[in-house]
DNA sequence: GTAAATTTCAAACAAATGTTTAAAACAAGG
DNA sequence: CCTTGTTTTAAACATTTGTTTGAAATTTAC
């Protein structure tokens, strides 16, 4: 192969391969993923891994990377366009929050297939025992979460720090759950709630982690 | 052993079996928990499990019911306190969201030696793949959530049941994430906030999802 | 104290898994 | 066509895992 090939779009059995990790890791997690499975799922030879990647780590690694980090972008993104607005004033909670879920919600209604997926995914990320998975997580959301602290203590300037981290840790928390665990909102709602209503369930959480959060600090520093 | 025997304390071997299970379980969830390490870990033979227990699926079923059971009676018990007193009358929704996370903020500050063990463990009740741990949840936590739908739709007349659901289910998500994710916490506040200090968090939990709830179901029914 | 039951132990077994290897198939360029 | 570099394939390897086994050690009961 040479330099004009490496410029075309990637190889067939390489994004089939990502794509097969991507429903094993969302379904079974890094452990219950199988190299076996995943060349089956995705019709290659049990050595094409590692061909292509080297190592099942650094497989499901890159899978996980081309996932995550549009997201991310996409948060910056929202921030950045939010403050352009604002001209030099502080940002409301709500639309913080805003850049913080929104971004997941839109990735999720992209994909078509399998809309849990995704948010298994994310998910996932956080609570995989690995630790090459946690490394990577603690990489890819560490400097985001310094840029929320950031926009939240601007935009509540007489909130202690303290108060601040603690309620966006339960709003990161209300999202990563809300959104990988549609099944048990299905299960006990007796089908109630329509789990695949993305834009629904976006828009109520933000609702929910603003309000929380804004009690929380508030409480504290009345 | 006859009947005498049996009405003892159980075995120390069974004990520190159980022990070892719910560490391992909580730092690598179930796929990497494996019956070497428990049984180095509590000074036991590799067969043991086996013999006590019958396969390590029972061993870390048993482990999971230990611990949740008493979390789970605890919730009911509060409920019901809790209507004992209000002579009728529907119950404040913070009581109802205290009744749901007090509980395991008591058991986290029993556990002296490691207090993270134990969220983790029920937050991963949540999260592992493996089908007898889901089925367990489904028991286990089902008709507890019927109990506290319940309580929210008499708390809320006018609410429709799918928004209590929806707003449940994100109150469930902060408790969950925020319970199992310390490290987290600690790693991005800088060590400003003290995660041991589980009443702190405890009560600053139940303040978020209590005004989250009610501001998301409120909107939608003003 | 002895027989019976219970518990522990070391060793082996069978299955599954990530990884490696070397040959075959394929593609591209001259 | 032939050569060269790339990709695919089937088979084997080494390790780890849950599980089983049968004998030794220990405890219990009379």
């Amino acid at each position: 192969m040479n330099l004009l090939d490496l410029s075309k779009p990637k190889q067939s059995t390489r994004k089939r391969l990502l794509k097969s990790a991507e429903s094993l890791f969302a379904k079974r997690g890094f452990g219950g993923l199988t190299l076996r499975e995943v060349s089956q799922q995705s019709n290659t030879n049990l050595a094409s891994a590692h061909y292509h990647f080297g190592s099942k780590e650094a497989l499901v690694m890159e899978m996980l990377q081309c996932r995550i980090r549009p997201i991310n972008d996409r948060r910056k993104q929202y921030i950045a366009n939010a403050k352009a607005k604002s001209e030099g004033k502080a940002l409301p909670t709500h639309l913080i929050f805003e850049a913080l879920i929104a971004p997941i919600g839109e990735e999720i209604s992209k994909s078509i297939h399998n809309r849990k997926t995704l948010a298994q995914i994310v998910a996932r990320s956080f609570t995989e025992p690995e630790s090459f998975i946690q490394e990577m997580h603690r990489r890819f959301f560490g400097e985001l979460c310094e840029l929320f602290i950031n926009e939240l203590c601007l935009a509540h300037p007489n909130t202690p720090k303290e108060d601040i981290c603690w309620n966006l840790h339960f709003a990161i928390s209300s999202m990563l759950g809300a959104l990988a665990q549609h099944r048990r909102l299905h299960h006990f709602s007796q089908g109630l709630c329509d789990e695949n209503d993305t834009s629904t369930m976006i828009s109520r959480l933000i609702l929910f982690v603003t309000h929380g959060f804004e009690a929380g600090i508030k409480s504290q520093n009345p």
